[in-house]
DNA sequence: TAGATTGTTAATCGATTAACAATC
DNA sequence: TAGATTGTTAATCGATTAACAATC
């Protein structure tokens, strides 16, 4: 297990999610061929990935589901529960405490934080807490990573709190573009800039 | 305007939202160098995307703050108005309905669509309509991108429904993995899947 | 002029693909 | 055995970076 970027992470979540659904539908082995057509990519970069991460198959009979999904599961963390926090508990922030997508994928929202008096819940079964408790909360609990998910003017004092309150990973929902550290890694999330993106790209295949 | 890959892109909207900040700030010119060090990425990066896009400077005084955001908004096809819908009116689906920076980026949610009688409402300043109404109301207003937010049961009926009804790009919400065609441009958002990686990551990380 | 910065070309780097020997 | 598939090495491709001439 040496090299690993975050596209090709990104396709071990997908191997691992197509190989579930193809347990579903009774696949007992696969071979690179059949993933890369379900992924769109070739099957060298499949076999390739495999080798990287030690994902051993059969010289004739391809690679046993079973085992794969088993091994992606420890790679990628799927055996422990993965308990995260989400800071700012407006429209977006809210609509992601009770995201079903989450549970199903072993993911616990423990807690929302918040700093507006009206959406403190400290007694719900995902308890909204006031902002003053986060360092408290996240060193009791030992969380290391967080949804952000406050406006843009609160953005960067909410950002250093939690890198000093020990945050290791940070999922931004905000504007504010941050970028990863030693200490803390960041992917950030802008929607806005996808419909952006998407836009460019469709306008200019109508230009062509 | 050759060559375009969707990091150059993502860039392009960075590079524009810095701008703005700057020129609120001030700046009537700026250097490769400030620009990268804003972006974390090298000066040379930023003077080959520039040049890729025919965003000339000076020799000497870098390049005009005013200049450059004029033709990032053009590029970005930032000076018209970009209406989209929504379809699949559940949490998420609903916290875009009325997501302000949206707004503020001048994209316009001018529908959402559901089967759920309860949420439908067809008088609404953003209206929710009925998803019998796609096909007549894609069609009447001109409508290219469309969110895709509903669960995963009907995602690939209601991809299919998006694209034969004419749109040109999806921002998909859905653990369906849909892979772009020459019709229809995919940008996949997968929330748990995000976390899951950072969760990788630091894992990796403290392993080391 | 001397110094600084662009614009572009060449070099480097990393990721993807092709090819093929090993082998079941 | 013949055919098929893995695992790995070499070739290719594209994107990033370094370098530097042009020039303000």
């Amino acid at each position: 297990m040496r090299e690993s970027s975050r596209s090709m992470v990104e396709r071990l979540s997908s191997y691992r999610s197509v190989l579930c659904k193809l347990k579903t539908l009774g696949f007992v082995k696969v071979f690179s061929d059949n993933l890369g057509d379900a992924l769109g990519i070739s099957a060298s970069q499949v076999r390739k990935d495999f080798s990287q991460f030690e994902l051993k198959g059969n010289k004739k009979g391809g690679y046993q589901v079973d085992e794969l999904i088993e091994r992606l599961n420890e790679i990628l963390g799927k055996n422990e529960v993965q308990d995260i926090i989400i800071v700012g508990c407006g429209k977006i922030g809210t609509a992601l405490m009770n995201y079903n997508r989450f549970t199903s994928e072993g993911i616990r929202v423990v807690a929302g934080f918040d700093t507006d008096p009206t959406v403190i819940r400290p007694d719900a079964r995902i308890p909204v807490l006031d902002l003053s408790e986060l360092e408290s909360f996240v060193e009791r609990h030992g969380i290391r990573i967080a949804i952000m998910t406050v406006p843009e003017p609160p953005a960067p004092q909410v950002y250093e709190r939690l890198v000093n309150a020990g945050i290791e990973g940070i999922l931004n929902f905000t504007p504010m573009q941050l970028r990863s550290s030693g200490s803390c890694l960041i992917q950030n999330v802008n929607i806005e800039r996808e419909i952006e993106n998407l836009f460019y790209f469709i306008n200019l295949q109508n230009r062509e």
